[in-house]
DNA sequence: TTTCGCACTCTCAACGAGAGAGTGCTGAAT
DNA sequence: ATTCAGCACTCTCTCGTTGAGAGTGCGAAA
């Protein structure tokens, strides 16, 4: 059963009254009884009419009642109704757009505006953000240099897809000169920048083994070094980045107030792998995506909601961000912040290019 | 009163008494009343005999109880007692020392030792673990390189004091070309490699004057990539380091079990400064230095005892690390592990030199 | 000095009563 | 056919009470 063949055996009143209910139990968290909605809506209904609906709402499962005498609370197909049908998301006033664009200053490098974007996002929604940036399964290295420390260790730095920078530090088995060593890179750069990560890892052996031929002592060191340094990429590919940030705030929130449910959030935000599922099926969609509760199949999100939009470059999707909070959250506000710091993010990394 | 006016003032038994109750306490989370600890111990005592001793023990301040019938708990100055003069601290087994070990891969740079330090505190004390890399007052810049990205952004990769690389990409005003970013680099190697950082900054504008005299192009195009590379480090100088793990074991324990105590416990350790504050204290000490209770002078450290060590390379002392943990933690145990972990950090850190 | 006995204090869990909130149903009014 | 007032019913929450259990402190005896 979709949610719209509920709405349309729905009469235009029942949704009505849906809407202000769900919207009054995120307001206070607290189930809503007949006697409430009916003094608060415009609409004169006496407390009884109000309870007939309200019966057939709970038939429909978009309403559910904790125990006989407490009211109503919306059920995770009720929320996902009011999100997909019911609401009407606010336009966000100018200064909080301003309050975003400040914070994502383009003049920053990848990972600390990554790190802005969560913990802007927390600090404004009072929520968990969170910033994801996938490895990209194409790595194109662009440029490696090597650096001489002291002892036998050298200092190996790649730059990847035109933003990304890495290092490592390699022992080697004797010292090399900086002018050795210099030569190693600029032959490295010649034949493989440009070229893609996997690739270069493949024909770093091919290309020693011609070398070898050659007897060129500084490609043979080229060689050499770039095998270290490549061995250790191979170890660090796939490790996806994910940045959170206002975790605490979710200790505010009732739902979530019994500490052992709170560990098992935290932890999971720790381990990332369970988040980093989630936030995958989201990168596929576009635009704004809202997880309610179980619907994100992972447990310890029972009671949250995840609301994510993917941000693009050059219409490229590059990563997913998004907030994490009750499923009682206020949509309104919180979807068109998600969805206006997905676009600012992408043109703040746009104009890196 | 130092607390070995008291503990000269009380006797063998006292002492012996007095050690039991905290170890059991330690053990079991709940107060100890006199019954159960006139059955634990070897010495034949009456529950009423224990009784006295107790009384004379909290007039000492060393006991509390939290009210009428609920037997006795230590107080901070007791588990200062306790902890300088009366806990005899085990040898950690082998399997414990290798499976530091293991962690303490020297291969690793230097931030990744780090966070893997302090996950394998965490993880091994199932408390939290704690790892800081004060930013030195002197930081010698070993190597500058620069990187031409697309758009007119430039990569600066400064290497700093033999082991630490900060990346920063600038956006400057014009094309700058390979060659041209390779002079600059080669001249600034030259005069300031070696140099303290303050000194590079401090004389690039007096450089600036002596390059614009000579007028070569390759020289006044290094000074200004200094000064938007070296404006850029003036910002992040004085932020030091700090490496969380573990957070979440705080949640198991009783002490903590509030949701708003942990709150905030929690948003110390996000905004860092005050841990930073206390590590700082621990800088100077040499070996092991715990903080009980109150004694940190925070007070969201209440009911937590902080275990530090500092670590050092070649006899200087690079940072402190540590465990935060209940006051009531198995400190017989976490002491030792501290205090190898910081010699293993230390000596991992001297392979790399 | 140690121990026994005893009265005392305090907490904690269990229980029950009563208030409050909200429901479902029925039957009358519109 | 809706709507609504009335009413009995159910469930939770709070509060006071009560009794058991744990532990203490103190005075008197060993």
């Amino acid at each position: 059963m979709s949610p719209e063949t509920n709405s349309s055996q729905l009469s235009e009143r029942s949704l009505y009254l849906f809407k202000a209910l769900v919207e009054h139990f995120i307001q206070d968290g607290a189930p809503v009884g007949s006697q409430t909605l009916s003094k608060d809506l415009s609409l004169n209904l006496s407390p009884a009419t109000i309870r007939n609906v309200m019966a057939d709402l709970e038939d429909f499962g978009l309403l559910d009642s904790p125990h006989t005498s407490a009211g109503r609370v919306p059920t995770a197909k009720g929320y996902r109704l009011f999100v997909d049908s019911l609401l009407r998301v606010n336009d966000l006033n100018s200064i909080e757009v301003e309050k975003i664009a400040k914070e994502l200053d383009p003049g920053n490098d990848f990972k600390v505006l990554m790190q802005r974007t969560s913990s802007m996002l927390s600090d404004i929604t009072q929520l968990a953000g969170v910033v994801m940036l996938p490895r990209t399964e194409q790595s194109k290295l662009q440029h490696i240099e090597f650096v001489v420390l002291s002892g036998n260790r050298v200092l190996v730095i790649l730059v990847v897809n035109d933003r990304e920078v890495q290092n490592r530090i390699i022992n080697t088995s004797r010292t090399y000169s900086v002018s050795e060593l210099q030569e190693a890179s600029n032959y490295l750069n010649d034949i493989f920048a440009g070229k893609d990560l996997t690739y270069v890892r493949a024909n770093i052996l091919d290309e020693l083994e011609k070398t070898k031929e050659q007897l060129s002592q500084s490609m043979q060191t080229a060689m050499e070094m770039a095998q270290l340094a490549f061995d250790y990429e191979k170890s660090k590919v796939n490790s996806d980045e994910l940045f959170f940030s206002g975790e605490t705030n979710l200790m505010d929130i009732a739902e979530l107030c019994e500490v052992d449910k709170l560990k098992k959030l935290f932890n999971t935000f720790n381990q990332k792998r369970d988040i980093l599922h989630l936030l995958e099926q989201a990168i596929s969609a576009d635009g704004i995506q809202i997880f309610i509760g179980e619907e994100s199949g992972h447990d310890v999100l029972d009671n949250c909601s995840v609301v994510t939009s993917p941000y693009e470059v050059d219409g490229k999707i590059l990563g997913v961000l998004g907030v994490i909070g009750p499923t009682r959250m206020h949509y309104e506000r919180v979807i068109p912040i998600v969805d206006i710091t997905a676009k600012m993010l992408g043109s703040a990394l746009n104009l890196n290019n």
